[in-house]
DNA sequence: TTGAAAGCGTTACCAA
DNA sequence: TTGGTAACGCTTTCAA
């Protein structure tokens, strides 16, 4: 095998080198700042000062373009992790994600929270942790050595997993979930809300026999558990009944619960979001049931689809915080670690009356 | 302020170092191996040895405990940067991600991929990218030193770009879009497909004057040109005549359509997807057309809402192909770089003829 | 069975 | 203005 030696890629000229395999050219090892150096006929220092532009330093016009030129010719990019391990730290945040019905409400404010970060020049870095133990999530998210990770609810963070992140370099350690927990950095979307504000819309209907829809589909579980709670806490003061009723996304679902409908004796029901009330809507009036006068129907997420239903369904909106706000949360965590616990309330939630309640 | 000096975290004495500061303490320095070995009393090889159950050495069990033991006491954590500088080469996976109207099958994909891939051992990362000038994201990915990337189609990859990827240590690198990428290894959606086959279902309904709603929304043009494509390749060899129709997601934008359908002599539309559909719909009913006589309707995605609807809505059914395989490609193109590029059709569609066409 | 030492690619300090 | 050098944390070869 002829010996790899820097060939210039524009130039044609490779005599009798005509590779036999035309897309295997020949395993050439990735250019340092050292073969930069060696080409531009500098230190490895010099290399390192011009291209990043280091101000402590005055470098001559002509080393400048030198060194720049022989960068691009080589296809020289700087390697991270030597970087940041000759650095001491990082600047990645860290977001580990689990398999989630995420909709667009979740799916803008991660963009959002991640443009804002890369604005204040932080690396965020999405890792899947589906699979992961919760016990040793925390270890294998350290060996990245974030400077900071902000923590779906659904791994739950103990505090010795907390502690082990911050002695790997951790300056803020975060969790985004339902739920704060204490001792720790919180941004909390407080699900109980939706419920609660579901339920009031309900009450000042005048309803007080209300069934609570509680989706079978497994992960659901994380959001309609403190749905149902918020619709309970809302229910108390007023005597309302609240009856959960198991769901799943199906029809024939619906339709078994739509025939037992009469026997539950109930006015009205918060069917979990809107697609589910629609569901529940359609098996309802198939079978005789009239909304909303004999049962009122009120959805969540105030989707599109709800003001096409016939009659128009009622229903929570949600919004998230904007994200920009908590990007400056992680940078100034960063920079002053050691802050006391903070917990923000990221959902805002309103209810919007229309025909079915 | 007290040198840091590494103390035991079970042991309660401090004698009089009782911080004033009780949730900062004294930033200690994140412990290495070489903290490991001291409190153990033995080497940083041996180190290395017990802690990756290096199989070329055999090491005294008591010996093994000791390592362990100081490990978890000091919370020892390996570096991940460290650990892949030395050995040359990472099992990155990139992933980098556009901000993007993605659905539960687009979800369902990359978390079944991203588990796929970690059961090959690799460690899969998301990097949002979607600020980023398409010709230095290249060079940002490269940093990384992944051995695979997998670039959607929104973010162009020239060859300039896979050349740059492969000479920083990439073995794979793939694209994953609407359309293959001649010279590179492509996972393909092609959404002409979806267009073809709702025409195709039209066209057997007798169906010869054919809309097909062209969203407005920035970003959903990526799929609404190919599907418009597919559209007219199926509608020719039967000549049938094909309109785009220039369609927001808003009522009013719906209504005005409605308004003047008459005018523009159509029997059918594809309506781009369920929703789109469901909009139309309801917009067409109040202007007083029947669906499906004067106009057949169909959408795309078969979402439980168009069973729901009435008339039902006829659409076309998505799958994507189980991502195992494509991780196990993923693979297969690290141990043998430099395979002949493939392309993967992802997309399986099916039309679902209900009462809507 | 264990230890010493080299080296991965970078950058920052200090000297020339 | 530039270059030599050490150090970041880890693994691995070689030697004891």
């Amino acid at each position: 095998m002829p010996r790899s030696v820097p060939t210039h890629d524009g130039s044609g000229r490779l005599p009798d080198a005509m590779s036999q395999l035309p897309n295997q050219p020949a395993q050439r090892p990735v250019p340092t700042s050292a073969d930069v150096a060696r080409l531009a006929g500098v230190s490895r220092a010099t290399v390192s000062y011009v291209l990043n532009n280091s101000p402590t330093v005055r470098i001559s016009e002509s080393t400048r373009r030198r060194v720049r030129e022989a960068a691009t010719e080589l296809g020289y990019v700087p390697h991270a992790a030597a970087r940041s391990l000759r650095a001491g730290h990082t600047r990645m945040v860290l977001l580990p994600t689990v398999a989630f019905p995420t909709g667009p409400l979740h799916h803008r404010f991660f963009h959002e929270l991640e443009s804002g970060l890369r604005r204040l020049d932080y690396t965020v870095v999405q890792y899947g942790s589906t699979g992961l133990d919760p016990d040793d999530a925390p270890r294998v998210w350290a060996e990245l050595r974030p400077v900071a990770v902000i923590a779906p609810g659904t791994i739950p963070l103990t505090p010795q997993g907390t502690g082990l992140l911050r002695r790997s370099g951790a300056k803020a350690v975060i969790t985004l979930g339902p739920r704060p927990v204490p001792g720790a950095h919180a941004l909390v979307m407080d699900q109980r809300e939706v419920g609660s504000c579901a339920v009031g819309l309900l009450l000042e209907r005048g309803r007080r026999r209300i069934g609570v829809v509680m989706p079978e589909e497994s992960g659901l579980a994380l959001f309609a558990e403190p749905r149902l709670t918020g619709a309970r806490q809302a229910a108390q003061p007023h005597g309302a009944r609240i009856e959960p009723l198991p769901l799943r996304y199906e029809e024939e679902s619906a339709a078994r619960l739509a025939d037992r409908w009469r026997t539950l004796d109930l006015d009205a029901v918060f069917a979990y979001n809107d697609e589910y009330a629609m569901l529940l809507m359609r098996a309802l009036q198939d079978a005789g049931i009239d909304v909303p006068r004999e049962t009122a129907v009120v959805g969540a997420d105030d989707l599109m689809l709800g003001r096409l239903l016939r009659p128009r369904l009622s229903t929570v909106r949600m919004e998230l915080a904007t994200a920009q706000p908590l990007a400056d949360l992680v940078d100034r965590l960063v920079r002053h670690p050691g802050c006391a616990p903070e917990h923000h309330d990221l959902l805002r939630v309103g209810a919007v009356g229309r025909e079915s309640a």
